[in-house]
RNA sequence: GGCCAGGUAGCUCAGCUGGUACGAGCGACCGCCUGAAAAGCGGUAGGUCGGCGGUUCGAUCCCGCCCCUGGCCA
């Protein structure tokens, strides 16, 4: 079975060094799994590691979507399994980092996504604005019992999505995720570190000193303010909020960087709270200054 | 110094002409998560109702004094 190292946790962690220090040990390539990252032109705001950082390692993934694209964890289990097996087919060692749960299970976990159809998808929100989402989630209910038991009234978007899988297979949305159970002989490590909060807030200060604004200024003509995905990234949606589609601020910047943080903040604690439930992740503290050692000696322990 | 408005949850504010604060939004904390996942959703904890007296069976809402904030006039 392909062997592939994953390095996930929380963001501004410092997955992104230790996976190049990784790749350098062990001859390996890097696998992007940030979901914002796999975005061309979203570079400061996403931490992404520039091409001098990168140590020589190649990195997969980066910059292969547009601004305007709805992200989509099925296109992208696609692509990741794809430079997997490249990369293992050249007989050196994918390294999967990121900090995006759900991509990280889609791309190495046995997770199989049904189909989509925007147009059966676009009726179905129609009827959510229309009829709010408690009247979905009852017609859920009737057509699948199982799956409206394990989704909330009033999450509006997954039921729209367990009604879309239904009328589009005919067969039930199985609502829950399976079990922790890799396609892949995969080794997670996981990152965490005590002072994270203030972490996360010099990082987000640190991003505006680097021209954070110029940045999401540059992607306005590209359709940044109306893209589904993109649009909504932490520190990009806040700094649009704040800015005219002429670029110029129209809104205050202080409250915009600092509602960043509190929701960068936030983030974390639902990436910890995705992370923590997997029994396979292996904890190293970020802050250790043997990490890259004690990770080397997770990864080859576990061969 | 006088007049007016206001002092209610960490923040911004709601609050039947007195009967246990119904509070709400944001925040905080905890959790959920199968094609937007840096998204989406839920749960929980926070209040001497500025202080002290008084009226009343009972006062956040009535009276008096005091303190603080903002505005107006001197």
């Amino acid at each position: 079975m392909t062997r592939v190292v994953a390095v996930v946790g929380p963001t501004a962690t410092g997955k992104s060094d230790l996976a190049v220090a990784l790749a350098q040990q062990l001859d390996g390539e890097i696998v992007n799994a940030d979901s914002m990252q796999l975005y061309a032109g979203m570079d400061i705001g996403t931490a992404k590691l520039a091409e001098d950082e990168r140590g020589g390692v190649p990195h997969h993934l980066l910059d292969v979507w547009p601004i305007g694209k709805s992200a989509a964890v099925a296109e992208y289990q696609r692509l990741a399994r794809e430079r997997i097996a490249e990369i293992a087919g050249r007989g050196r060692l994918p390294v999967l980092v990121g900090g995006s749960g759900l991509y990280l299970r889609g791309a190495l976990d046995r997770l199989e996504f049904p189909g989509e159809s925007p147009a059966v998808r676009a009726r179905l929100y129609g009827e959510l604005d229309e009829l709010g989402p408690g009247a979905l989630h009852e017609r859920l209910a009737a057509r699948d019992p199982e799956a409206a038991a394990a989704i909330l009234p009033s999450n509006g978007r997954r039921i729209v999505r367990a009604l879309e899988v239904i009328e589009l297979t005919g067969q039930p949305f199985s609502a829950r995720m399976p079990a922790f159970e890799s396609v892949y002989d995969t080794v997670f490590l996981g990152l965490e570190r005590a002072d994270l909060d203030e972490r996360v807030e010099r990082r987000v200060h640190r991003m505006m000193a680097l021209g954070f604004l110029d940045e999401v200024r540059a992607l306005l003509p590209l359709g940044l303010r109306g893209s589904p995905t993109a649009g909504k990234a932490l520190g990009y949606a806040q700094l649009l909020a704040a800015l005219a589609d002429d670029g110029h601020v129209s809104g205050n910047l202080d409250e915009a960087v600092e509602i960043t943080v509190r929701a960068t903040r936030r983030f974390v604690r639902r990436q910890r709270s995705w992370f923590r439930r997997d029994p396979r992740v292996h904890w190293l503290d970020a802050a250790d200054p043997g990490l890259v050692g004690a990770a080397l000696t997770l990864v080859s322990c576990a061969s």
